[in-house]
DNA sequence: GTGGTCTAGACCACG
DNA sequence: GTGGTCTAGACCACC
């Protein structure tokens, strides 16, 4: 399981790793019936903490994603197509363009930097 | 001023204060020169404590959108002085993507809702 | 760490701080890496009220100058990631030089200082 | 009497005022026994406050630079060459060379932005 | 009367 | 235990 986080940002790290596996589920890649590794193994792989990765797990359980079977892992349950409502994607695309805006970027910038990134961000999933 | 917070959201109070204003620049519905409401006016109107409202207006300050003026209010500034940084255009960007591929939408949907409202928001400021 | 305030002095103390710890960093004082005390610890050596330093923080922060990890304490980044604009630098360059004229120095001694200062900064960064 | 205020700055605007005039006095430019503008016409040149004019007067006055007659003007007195020491100018020197090494200037950059500026401001009280 | 700052204390999110 | 945020209230600087 191919997860990036970066430390250095202000999204918490929790949810970063929540979010990530979200989109692996949401976007098929996670199939119904897919184990996910343990928290143990998961947190030493990224390199947090076990809270960290615990807390991202339970976050996955109450969206019902995922089943967390005692002592026996985590199992992908749901093909859910999303998890996110139109007002949250709304409030955040506008606030990036409205960054971007901000930072002198032109209509072309703003459409290449969503491609790299959606890119960077997508092929980090695979 | 149109401004609605949520306070149950986990976006602190004075960041949704913040950036509906910086939206509202940017759009053009706030013209350059145009008087925000005191401090303690908007705080009185919000429902929320005068030093909330005081730290988004730092907060806008510090971007270069505002310029207070102490016993004078605050006025918005001309956008050419504003700044932004990479750091905040990549830390929006990035998570207005994730917003978006948790709403299931492909990679289509999310160039033609990008396109869409920064139509959008280009359109209002004329 | 050696950070000296002073209460009956015109400048916010938060400013102080920061300012401080600003010029440790880019003299090399306070390299990259480096763990910064605890909002409480350096609060309480300081006197002075947990968020007033939290405030000094949070602009070093948004200087990009440390990172700060939500129960982790803060760390110095590297300077690279740090950034100044314009405004900032017309700023405290007016006011530094309006100091000198004050003290009733001339364009030699002024221009002097400068090279003198500016040496020893960047030799101690070495 | 040339003076020039930046209402955008964040330095208050009566110490704006009464530090070009020290500048003035402590470079000679106004001998003692000169005769200052009235408040109330000075406030008008510069579109202020007359309060803010008269805070000034009385900072300048509280430095022994001038004395204030009342009915009659303000009347330059001191032949001092100095009004502030080297404490201040060493931590607002340090704070200026600071920003602009964050802002990435080089040597040659940050000598020619203080010939520049050094060079509008003397300029502009002349 | 305006905003700026600081304090004290509280609660929460995070690791 | 860490930092983040908010509140309530106070005092001060500024215009």
């Amino acid at each position: 399981m191919q997860i990036t986080i970066h430390t250095d940002s202000d999204r918490p790290i929790y949810r970063q790793v929540a979010d990530e596996i979200k989109v692996l589920i949401v976007g098929g890649t996670l199939a119904a019936g897919t184990v996910l590794p343990t928290v143990r193994q998961l947190a030493a792989d990224l390199g947090v903490n076990m809270n960290t990765v615990a807390t991202a797990y339970r976050e996955l359980q109450n969206d019902g994603l995922i089943a967390i079977r005692h002592g026996s892992g985590a199992v992908v349950t749901s093909q859910r197509t999303a998890v996110s409502n139109q007002r949250d994607v709304q409030r955040a695309l506008r606030g990036a363009l409205t960054e971007m805006l901000l930072a002198g970027m032109r209509r072309a910038d703003i459409l290449r930097a969503v491609t790299d990134e959606l890119h960077a961000l997508t092929r980090e999933k695979s």
